[in-house]
DNA sequence: ATGAAAGCGCTAACAA
DNA sequence: TTGTTAGCGCTTTCAT
């Protein structure tokens, strides 16, 4: 069985003619046309080749490699000659900089590290993106590790960052982490720290988060403002700093218009389907059915969007929903969901920035806390009481 | 400004008394009391503390750094009481190995480097989480780069694994790579490669794919088998293998079951959401409209369907859809919609595999190329024609 | 302007 | 079983 070398596949492989002694294959998928590559063990042998150093470089121009090292760094006291000397040769033997070696004799990696729960969702994937860029772009390499929600498997993460000797460190801790010693070995080697979205109170360092209270109360003023006057909750887990920060924006937003703040109104949520079923069951079952739902999270909103369509609720004249986060299935369900957007990348983009700030002012650096702000997107799902959906 | 030291906002802030002679504040959100921390320059300046090393536990247990060495790694002639003193010692100096030097002597960094053209949909992140997980499991490191869909950045990112010394290298490339140079710089130092998603013809290293081919074959044959005969196909650009590759399956699937292939019934669509808009119109106003359609994605497929409600066309019943990728937002969409699922952090996974069984062996590798498989979810957008949307 | 030498923290061959 | 020694590739005084 033949595979086209550059599909992979076996379906479209025809045989066509022989060149050089060799069998010619073509794909029709690909059309393309190959000859099976034979690379020997020789071959490959071949490969595993010396990389080029300063000492190198310094006996092919018969001088010193301090003056090869200081060449190569426009050191300030260089021959013009030599130096450009120098480069041409690191150029020609195809030199690449040893950063292994760089790192231990300067103590200092340019790398940080990241510890997340979890990689599963788009949240933290874009966080890392957005501090991998930060990182980048000053030189900076990322170690990402992933904790998976488990404090053992976080206090290894510590230890592999640590065993790397990394410059800085970006945390989002596991929900079940209750004990900072891994966290404050970054701080006793004055590597510095900053947590984001997952905070740790204990550590006074810096730490970025999105502001979950004004995302809150502008979601349900939104509501207000439309017409909604009987407002329900469905909350997370009570134990979430977000449940708590979202809970008390609604809240807030109620006593601002003077609504009354009911507590029945308030259902928990443990953020699973099956849960967030559940309670909008809870919720549309009432015999006060509240006019509008302010809901914790999009998956959240989405479910009970679903089952009010299945108890034939119309959205939103008979129920305005909100949702937060700005997930892509907001938009594609039918009516659109309003959500509060959360800027993720920025987090990301942020705790890298404030890191980076930190390792290098070093002693002198003074932790900070930045709370990054959300935008409410408004869709045809709190378009107002009584009124029609649109489309 | 008072921040809360868990939330950091201000919102929920009273003071609450004083305790030891500093304002203590109370977080009404957080339910936390605290006071500000007060961390001089010197209390920092402790902090910058010298990382033991095992000269550090010879000193200190009087013997020689070898024998240190030994004992922490459970070699073979070494005196058991030793062994434990010394390894005692580390723990009460808490002792973490400089990684660093050790690869520097060992000529091996136990890292791999990945580069993405992207990190901006589910799939990159999807793929690296797989390939962390893989990699962690045998104690390597994972640094990722993004090519940013750019040859020259991919070249710089090629550049910084190979200064990092990186063990092997995973590589999704960009589109516009034409030269490839830089990847062969990997081979030249022995550094194993393998491609996944978009691979390279003229590397003779492994590659990881998906079954495009059959996944679009398999398809295709549901919608037959759901009675539709007059299936159109919304492809990608003509450039990407995925679209050959799909097209492939569909056409061969429609030969399979004696139905014509109709040119006039293929559209492409370069994957915008605009573009998509585009196709499904030309599509859906035909003369001789298509009774289903088999899409390149799943995204495109969602684009399709809004419009054809939008024309008041009944799905599945008059109009069938099938789309590729398993996205969430298929399965929030009325009717759900019918996809090809790919194993994508699988992907991730097997590339992996493929590379760390590469670095064990060295010399002795055999590049090898997998293929991984699809799977059909059927959902309701496909489901008959003539029957009607149940739910 | 350049070279010699020490050392970053570790491993490993060779002695003892 | 343990110590001695020589590097890994680089930077950085200190001489010259």
């Amino acid at each position: 069985m033949i595979k086209c070398i550059r599909c992979c596949h076996v379906h479209a492989i025809t045989k066509s003619g022989i060149v050089r002694g060799k069998q010619r294959y073509y794909c029709k998928d690909c059309n393309i046309y190959f000859t099976l590559p034979d690379v020997s063990a020789a071959d490959m042998r071949q490969h595993k080749k010396h990389m080029t150093t300063i000492v190198d470089i310094a006996k092919a121009l018969n001088i010193s490699k301090s003056t090869v090292s200081r060449a190569l760094h426009e050191h300030s006291d260089i021959n013009p000659q030599t130096r450009t000397a120098v480069q041409e040769m690191a150029r020609r033997l195809d030199y690449q900089p040893n950063l292994l070696a760089k790192s231990l004799v300067k103590s200092k990696s340019n790398t940080i590290g990241i510890i997340v729960p979890e990689f599963l969702t788009y949240f933290f994937p874009t966080i890392i993106m957005g501090a991998q860029q930060v990182a980048a772009q000053a030189g900076y390499n990322v170690i990402i590790c992933q904790s998976q929600e488990s404090y053992q498997t976080e206090v290894a993460n510590a230890n592999v960052l640590l065993a790397n000797r990394v410059d800085g460190v970006l945390i989002s801790m596991t929900k079940e982490t209750r004990k900072f010693d891994h966290f404050k070995a970054f701080e006793k080697h004055g590597i510095p720290v900053v947590f984001f979205n997952r905070v740790c109170d204990e550590m006074h360092t810096s730490k970025v988060l999105v502001n979950d209270y004004e995302g809150a109360l502008k979601a349900t003023e939104h509501l207000i403002k439309n017409g909604y006057r009987n407002i329900a909750h469905i909350a997370g887990p009570p134990a979430l700093l977000i449940t708590r920060n979202r809970l008390s924006g609604y809240r807030d937003a109620l006593e601002k218009y003077k609504l009354p703040f009911q507590k029945e109104l308030i259902v928990h949520c443990d953020l699973s389907k099956k849960d967030a079923i559940r309670s909008a069951k809870q919720l549309l079952s009432m015999k006060n059915r509240p006019d509008a739902v302010f809901c914790v999270n999009d998956p959240v909103a989405i479910q009970l969007m679903l089952v009010a369509k299945k108890l034939k609720i119309t959205i939103p004249s008979e129920l305005g929903i909100v949702g937060f986060s700005n997930e892509p299935s907001g938009e594609v369900i039918d009516p659109a969901l309003t959500t509060v957007e959360q800027p993720v990348a920025d987090i990301g983009r942020s705790a890298a920035d404030i890191l980076l700030k930190a390792i290098r002012q070093a002693e002198d650096y003074v932790p900070e806390m930045k709370s990054l702000q959300t935008t409410l997107i408004v869709r045809a799902s709190s378009g107002g009481i009584g009124r029609r959906n649109k489309r």
